[in-house]
DNA sequence: TTCTAAATGTAGCCTAGGCTACATTTGTTC
DNA sequence: GAACAAATGTAGCCTAGGCTACATTTAGAA
């Protein structure tokens, strides 16, 4: 045993177990996002153009069509998307609400930016990542303070 | 070739770079979340502890040691920090650096997300995941709203 | 109808970051 | 100084999400 552990007083458990808390779900929003960041795009892209082509998937995510296949398989598999071969992406209801969900969020976070006087350009390219760690709590407080405005 | 692009007018081609671009800053932020987050965490350690061991580390992060240990190997690798066998782990100037900047981050994100009127326990735990995604530029902007207030 | 380019899908590779199980070292205690 | 428990390190496995290269299908054009 270190020594160090004896000398040393008993650290705050508890707020070492918070901490980790924290950190283990800021792990956990990230193994959504991607989903998240699909369901909305496919969402926008059946709304806008028609129809939701791997192909446009992965040119407006910036990757290549081959990962677009693969995450798409990944939203089949938890029966947020439905597709069949040569076809193009579709929602499932599951989907289609994680999409709304996901787009309001994102909206939101957008404005909450802007109103604390972040620049447009910035604010728009902070969101893509910020959204997936607002909570609806959190999401709450801005909907308030933009009300509030 | 599907024959809605053709008759689909040009999809604004710039809009979606923009699109693209903003996904992979996302993309290449949390890429390195991970070694942000251990740079602060050991910083902090070594402060209150006056060491750093992957132990606690693992403990803080709610990790396995393992994993610990091998997200360390990766510091180093990146001249991030060092150890010995069996030795606790130290950071490297730019360790250091890069720690301090994290520090100083985080705490502005809590104190904004505060600011806007965000319970405590929301705050510290969704400023885990966001700060990692907030810019300079947008973390400039916190400043001042902050100064303002 | 046939040809051909684009879209789609598949295979196989890589890294990061999780995990468990096991081996080794350390340092305290007896 | 030996024994033991804790800490540390290693090995090997898994999944997600990147990539390139190649195969297949589709659908518009000739
Ligand atoms: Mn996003
Ligand atoms: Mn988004
Ligand atoms: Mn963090
Ligand atoms: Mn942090």
């Amino acid at each position: 045993m270190n020594k160090s552990r004896v000398l040393r007083p008993a650290p705050d458990l508890p707020a070492e177990e918070a901490q980790a808390a924290r950190f283990e779900k800021a792990r956990l929003a990230q193994s959504t996002a991607v989903l998240e960041d699909y369901a909305e795009l496919i969402s926008d892209l059946i709304a806008s153009e028609g129809e939701a082509r791997p192909t446009d998937i992965a040119r407006r995510l910036g990757v290549s069509h081959a990962t677009a296949i693969k995450s798409i398989a990944r939203l089949k598999r938890e029966g947020l998307a439905t597709s069949k071969l040569y076809r193009g992406v579709f929602l499932t209801p599951n989907g289609e609400t994680l999409a709304r969900r996901v787009r309001t969020r994102h909206r939101l976070v957008v404005d909450l930016l802007l109103a604390v006087g972040v620049p447009q350009g910035a604010a728009e390219a902070d969101a893509e990542g910020i959204e997936h760690h607002v909570s609806d709590e959190t999401l709450r407080a801005f909907a308030e303070f933009l009300d509030r405005k």
